[in-house]
DNA sequence: ACGTTTTGTGAAACACGGCTAACTTTTAGA
DNA sequence: TCTAAAAGTTAGCCGTGTTTCACAAAACGT
């Protein structure tokens, strides 16, 4: 409920980085995304308090119904950004203007786009940069 | 310079409006972005002092430097918008979502995207709703 | 020409998402 | 173990872009 775009791109760094070292604390976060550390702990309390993900005593972990968002906004990341490089952008302009297109589509609208372009499914979190 | 999101799209609607029924007012934009009438007198005054709008008595019209600015947006909307239509997106949706992804690319990006997947080239502003 | 309706503006408030600065708590090295 | 560094939190601020409400100014019908 009431995901912004920053509370996605938040969910997905958690996904990522968890897949990458396992366990994921705010400061890999912080570094990940490029925001302070006091900006991951407001974002964490708002995404706490909606359900999306819990707060060990010094890590955060993505709940279901979080991962779920995660995965999907990962899943439509990697699509773009094969799509831009496709087209010939470089992997780190592709990399950036992905992050902004993923928020752009419904769920329904993504799948019959994929299904148009017919692009086969790109590999897990840890291929990315 | 420093055009949001937001500026572009009421660039762009000026534009739109502008074919479409010649002379445009600011209550014009404001119906047809869903905002309130003072939302649109804040947001003319911040783009007239950015050079980007000139506001007439009673009316709001595109410098050259706006012009292209909205032209390139409506450009990138029908692009996306008929894009997500050929995936089967209903023509409602599509402009909705449209809206938004028409804002993720730089210049440079979304021509190479362009030519990559070949589309024609598509009417004016007077054909959408 | 007058009054009503429409249109535009200004002030104050809010939500959001970022920041810095100061503080607390935890971790970890000597 | 004790102290210093790292990590997390809290409070307060800022910029953007909305909103509502009150008001001013223009347009228009009769």
């Amino acid at each position: 409920m009431a995901l912004r775009e920053s509370g996605e791109d938040y969910l997905e760094s958690i996904y990522v980085l968890s897949e990458r070292q396992g366990i994921v604390r705010s400061i890999d976060v912080a570094e990940y995304l490029g925001v302070t550390k006091a900006s991951v702990s407001k974002a964490m309390a708002t995404l706490e308090s909606n359900g999306y993900v819990e707060m060990g005593k010094r890590d955060v972990h993505l709940t279901e119904c979080g991962l779920e968002v995660a995965r999907q906004m990962w899943e439509r990341h990697c699509f773009f950004v094969g799509l831009l490089e496709d087209a010939g952008v470089s992997a780190e302009v592709a990399s950036q203007e992905g992050c902004h297109m993923e928020h752009c589509l419904s769920e329904e609208s993504f799948e019959k786009l994929r299904a148009m372009l017919g692009r086969e499914d790109v590999a897990g979190p840890t291929t990315e940069a």
